[in-house]
Parts: structure tokens; C-alpha cells; sequence
DNA sequence: GTAAGCAGTTACCTAAAAGTAAGCACAATG
DNA sequence: CATTGTGCTTACTTTTAGGTAACTGCTTAC
């Protein structure tokens, strides 16, 4: 092979991997897809959200959803009165994320599949 | 609603955190990927990947290199000479993740797209 | 004869992520 | 009148991930 050819292959493979992490540098972590599918699931409350999560708790919960709002995935909206109410909901933005989560939904269900098979 | 389907909504919901998290717990972190896309680009030797892989470490490539075989997403294959050649080679497995690896980079160099216009 | 390459390992250290437990001020509920 | 629920925050500890540097034994190239 060439040698342009090869630096050409080398800069794809950087680019690919670059792409990749900057995905993952937003959803990584262990909770903030499951964050995202309980909002998406109609959960907008923060306490409706952490008994929806198991085993999550409030500090780790509080700060995802800051992350998360500031990557303009949810929107957080405060509605006055007594008590005041939080309400947090997807944006539009997070459709985007739809072929992500249904990738990764479709391919854990065939690897514990796969796991169990054995 | 009915409380049956209420039941029955937290259950897809939780089972779909589920599977998600399934998914994750076997590509998390921040070299897992990048190392498969290395190798799938043609990379087989440990030098060779580590060179690929801006500012991973020989103690990190080796531990992700045994988590990626025990997942079965790639071989380790001794080659016998002098010196003894090691080669790494993606498994067939590692195709049912071409979905979620494409899903990520594009939604990577999107989301990288919608940063910088700002 | 020394440097670099092969495929890692070891011991040690730091930083980041996550978990624990308690508490805030106020309201409605039992 | 004690408990529960609201949406968090704080201080602290533990766990995990990741990073650094040096070293192995053997080979080929400079």
C-alpha cells in the first residue's frame, strides 16, 4: 500500500475513534441512558425518577441531571406555587439519541441471550 | 390508566434500562471501543494497537485486551517463532456491534457539529 | 555493543466516580 | 403530632478506573 494511502487509512481510524468518544464522553457512566429512558418513559419528577432507577440515590441522580441538562438532553422546569415543582422532560434532542439506545437495547438483549445460552 | 398497565409500563421501561446497562457493562469505559475499532481497521499486534491509540498505556491495553477476549469480541492468537508473535483479530461477534458503533459515530460527529456552532 | 522492538508485568500512585447518611424547610396526610 | 413527601445539598468514605515508570528475556538492526 501506498503511503498516502496509509496515512489516509491511520486518519480515518483517529477520526472514527475521536467520533466514538465524543459520544461516549456525553452518556458515559452508569446511569445516564437509564436517566434519559425513565424521562423518555414519562417519569418527570425527581423523586418519580430515582424510585424508577434502582439502586441510584439523590446525590448521584442530582448531578447526571445537571450533565444532562447542560448537554441540552432534558429540560428542567420549575413551577411555582406550594410546594414548588420540579418537572424534568426530554427535548427534542434526545431523539437523536434514538438509534444509540435502541442499538445498545437490542444488542444487551442478544448478548445476555448469548450469555445465558451457555 | 389501569393499574395493570401501569404495572406493565415499569416493567418495559425497567427491562429496557436492563438490557441497556447489559450493553454497557461490556463496552464501557474509554478504550474498550476504541480498541475494537483499531483492530477492526487492520491493527493485530499489541505495539502495533497501542500506537494506534492516542495516549493509551501498555498496562490499560493489556487488561481491556483480556476483558475484549473473555467477551469474546476478538482472538488472541500465539503465533510460535523466535521471538513468540502475538496476533489479535476481531471475532465475528464483534459485527453484532457494527449497529451501536455506527449509531455512536454518527451521532458523535453530530453532536461535535452542534457544539462548535455555537 | 548499544539501541530498539517484541508482548507484556509489576508495584505504586492519583483522580474520578460512586455510595452513605444525614439534613434542609415546608406541606399534606394519617 | 409523628410520618411522609417535595428536591435537592453537604461532608465523608469507598471503590474503580486509569496513569507512570521501570523491567523482563530474547532478537535484530545500527
Amino acid at each position: 500500500m501506498a503511503k498516502t494511502a496509509d496515512r489516509k487509512k491511520k486518519v480515518d481510524c483517529l477520526s472514527r475513534m475521536m467520533a466514538v468518544r465524543d459520544a461516549l464522553d456525553v452518556i458515559n457512566g452508569k446511569w445516564k441512558l437509564m436517566i434519559l429512558i425513565s424521562i423518555s418513559d414519562g417519569n418527570s419528577r425527581f423523586r418519580e425518577i430515582e424510585r424508577s432507577i434502582p439502586k441510584i440515590n439523590s446525590k448521584v441522580l442530582a448531578k447526571e441531571l445537571k450533565d444532562l441538562e447542560e448537554h441540552q438532553l432534558i429540560k428542567r422546569t420549575v413551577i411555582d406555587g406550594y410546594p414548588v415543582l420540579i418537572e424534568y422532560t426530554a427535548t427534542d434532542y434526545v431523539m437523536s439519541l434514538e438509534k444509540v439506545m435502541d442499538s445498545l437495547y437490542d444488542w444487551g438483549v442478544n448478548h445476555r441471550k448469548k450469555i445465558f445460552a451457555k
